[in-house]
DNA sequence: GCTAGTTAATTTCCTGTGCAACTAATTTTA
DNA sequence: TAAAATTAGTTGCACAGGAAATTAACTAGC
């Protein structure tokens, strides 16, 4: 009946009986584990946005962010591309032939090294975006709605120290 | 070369001349972007750990979370756990099968309704978990390591800010 | 200038997962 | 209490994406 408020069982309130609250026993709370909690949020963040860009614009994730990257790199190869984002080279290289195909990019052999590619936006491609990027900003604008500048501020922070500290430990190596 | 230093490019300095720093026009700077800048880091989290469980236990994260879970549940049903973990029910059917396959965890028909499986651990589930739980905290130690404890809260509170607020907007509605 | 090794990008293969359809058990309603 | 609707969990299908092999272009060593 209430799926909404199911889903919600595990991080608030006992709602439904047949839900009641989780935190029971011992061992590990992953509600207390950062790497689920924030993989958990993330990916939640993720999909409700690539909806976004799916439903109204055909675009997946890869294709968005290589799309955003040259919006403000202005150009780009498939390799820089997978350094920034850290996605799959595999993945971006499927992301750029379908960006191609549509229209949205260009390619072309770069001069100096003809296994590279230049990327570029085509005319079609900035149109989109000056369309989709609002829309983005605007849903993150209101994701955040609720967190004040300085706690805006601080998460930004706190991400960067963990991103140098998970190059520092593991993280392939 | 240096792929480690190529793969840094994008958040810290220009290193390589040949990637030299991205920010460079205007538009969209996915550096800034929340949504982006908090998948790309879960997802880096994630695979990194994902590496533990998998390489030294053959567990993917599914089957982790809901072992994580029945850690200190006791008792749980698959769709409790879709509900906790927002995780799709076939992924977490075929985990819950991947898991009594192993003998990790057991599953018999729930007494008062009998299309609902109560999951428990089994020894061996709850030996695996000995061992593997410190090794996940241990991980997790390290990599807030840099946090100060204010921090370290701080994030947790903002990422339930952020939850309730994506179950505000969007997310499936 | 030729061979061996690298590197950028593509492609092949395979696994995991989401969606939707399905099965079986339960509840509702009439 | 029989038929309709709902619900827990499974399965078929299709597709996305990672690992590794492959191709094409480049560089180093001789």
């Amino acid at each position: 009946m209430n799926t909404e408020e199911e889903r919600q069982a595990g991080l608030a309130m006992e709602g439904d009986e047949d839900l009641a609250g989780p935190p029971t026993k011992q061992e590990l709370d992953l509600n207390q584990f950062l790497p689920y909690r924030l993989n958990s949020l993330a990916d939640r963040i993720s999909q409700a946005l690539a909806e976004l860009y799916e439903e109204r614009y055909q675009l997946n994730i890869a294709q968005w962010r290589i799309l955003a990257w040259l919006s403000h790199c202005d150009e780009l190869t498939a390799k820089k591309i997978c350094a920034y984002t850290y996605m799959d080279k595999a993945r971006v290289s499927r992301a750029i032939q379908g960006l191609e195909e549509r229209g949205l990019i260009s390619r072309t052999p770069a001069p100096e090294d003809q296994r590279q590619q230049d990327l570029h936006l085509t005319a079609a491609g900035r149109k989109l975006l000056t369309k989709l990027i609002p829309e983005a900003q605007a849903w993150e604008a209101e994701l955040v709605a609720t967190l004040t500048a300085g706690e805006y501020r601080d998460l930004l922070n706190v991400m960067r120290k963990l991103e140098r500290q998970l190059e520092r430990i593991g993280d392939k190596g």
